[in-house]
DNA sequence: AGGTCTTCTGAGAACGTATACAGAGAAGCT
DNA sequence: AGCTTCTCTGTATACGTTCTCAGAAGACCT
């Protein structure tokens, strides 16, 4: 099952190998009948050149980019996934698509898989450890940019959500909408945009003047259902919230179940959008944003790094906006 | 900016590149302090592994699988995307996506592509084309296995969904529901899976003595756009629909909107699950199944040949479940 | 005729790694 | 002492490609 090479395809055209690689590549100073007879056996043998062998060679490059992110089947990553595939495909590289899990030693892992496959960039949603080095060490080797996440201390380009002003301007809105004992409903707090979005969540609620109960915040819930048992627990315990507002889209979707089981009025609110929100039969506030975008930028710096630029570390933050979902019924 | 390699570590550690690539690769015979002193070069250079220069010697494999998909942004593909990076990891292969976007072209660039850069294998979602050999010459480069839709003639182990009992159930629910003029929403015509679904449209309105009106059946519907103008034709004419059959989740979503601000009661079934579609204030009969699963079983098919498997040509057909979502207001 | 320029092709050396082979030293045996 | 075996390391080559160099043959000039 051994593929052809250009030294098969010589011998079968009666030419050297150089000559093949000349056709190949499509350069100036070959007979006619010479290139014709490299291309028929070319054809013969259904030879397709070695890009493995070619890379090697000083000063060529793999052409190809990874995005390292938590799990491939949630939308708001899989929208970066796109935006990430989009700009690749511009600049004509192959997109490596990694998954951590949120698992550290799966995110070391990986990358150092990454770096040595030579990839050209690494386009890096880090998992929440405190390993300061990794990131550090890696982008010595191939260019690195942070989505959505920036470890601290890492000298690397990075775009991120305005979570702390979309989570205060979330809340403020149900504040201003008569809720008062509005409860914040997280994923894993060491994540940093968990932290920014309770600690704009704090803020509003400060603002507004209003107490801010520990009791009405849950964190650690990874799943819809993790949030939909969360946030029962917060609508009927004896000082029950009589608002939400959940972290990110799958708590969200975990908050409107419980919120319809429930079946009270509640206010919700939540970070990411999510696709049939606006036909619900019930009022939800939504901070959006353009997540293909997201990746789109991240992968434009990648890029702008890889052609060679030496600018400062640029921080990208992308405006969020609140929109208002669902129906009254 | 040259990385290091083992000549640049053996010259730092005072032995020949044959030692260092023994302490690499954690080989017997290595007196303790040498081993040490390559060691101390490797951290202080920084150095990792070459893999593109080890994927050269003879024998070796990139442990690189491929996924050729539409768009890794739809929640369908996304899905897929996961099961197959999920199963390519436990075989410790990278997982590297490519989109189509339904273009030939950039299909078959696409796999050019991946063929000459040796991915060990390729998960492959093909594009509406009549281009028979596309396949049938790369196939014999790299095993290939087919998702969710199959070219004719070629010889590859495919994973599909049952498109024409999944339609045909879901109809002969409206049916048995009291729906008699049931709309079809179709995507690009093109499409296999859209064929076989409409086909099984077709047989349930058939059993159940039926019409088959052509007036009330619109192809072409690529966004969710798309499919809310169509619906809203098909459901506001002279003769209109009373309910409507969708050919996948964003034509689903579609339907819902354009139901939605047409308000009537209008029986509505769809292809796919879709989130939050449970909390609608309509019934809503889906077709569904596991998605994730779709990419895992393809995988494994691939990994099985890429394991040297030669069995017969195999074509996996998974069962699809009817379920009722939404609630009657 | 002699020179330069252009066109065409082949030989051979890299790129970074793995490995067959060889050889050296030490240890263990008769 | 002489032999084998085990441990450890270096030399050299190959993987498939590109590229430099060199050379041959013809065209075009003076």
């Amino acid at each position: 099952m051994r593929q052809p090479t250009m030294r098969d395809v010589a011998k079968a055209a009666g030419v050297s190998p150089a000559t093949v690689s000349r056709v190949v590549n499509d350069e100036r100073y070959i007979r006619p009948e010479t290139r014709a007879a490299v291309e028929r056996a070319i054809a013969e043998l259904g030879f397709h050149r070695n890009e493995i062998a070619r890379t090697l060679r000083p000063g060529q490059t793999t052409n190809t980019v990874a995005l390292v992110i938590e799990d491939p089947g949630n939308p708001f990553w899989s929208a970066i996934i796109r935006g990430a595939e989009e700009t690749a495909r511009r600049h004509r590289h192959l997109l490596v698509v990694g998954s951590t899990g949120q698992d550290y030693e799966r995110e070391r892992d990986l990358l150092r898989d990454l770096v040595r496959r030579r990839v050209d960039g690494l386009l890096v949603v880090p998992t929440a450890h405190d390993h300061l080095d990794l990131h550090q060490e890696l982008t010595r080797r191939a260019p690195m940019v942070f989505i959505d996440r920036v470890p601290p201390g890492v000298l690397a380009d990075s775009v991120v959500l305005d979570s702390f002003g979309g989570a205060r301007r979330a809340v403020e809105y149900l504040v201003s909408a008569g809720y008062r004992r509005i409860a914040f409903l997280g994923g894993d707090p060491a994540v940093h945009t968990g932290a920014a979005r309770q600690a704009g969540y704090r803020q509003a609620l400060t603002d507004a003047g209003l107490p801010c109960d520990p009791a009405l915040i849950s964190l650690g819930n990874h799943t819809v259902a993790d949030a939909a048992r969360s946030a029962t627990a917060l609508l009927t315990g004896a000082a029950p919230a009589d608002a939400v507002f959940a972290d990110n889209n799958r708590i969200c979707v975990g908050v409107l179940h419980a919120a319809a089981a429930h079946g009270s009025d509640v206010g919700i609110a939540g970070f990411d959008d999510v696709e049939l929100v606006d036909l619900l039969p019930r009022p939800v506030a939504l901070i959006t944003y353009d997540a293909v975008e997201l990746g789109r930028q991240a992968a434009a710096l990648l890029f702008d790094r890889i052609g060679g630029s030496t600018a400062d570390v640029r921080r990208l933050v992308l405006p969020t906006t609140l929109v208002h979902r669902g129906r009254t019924p």
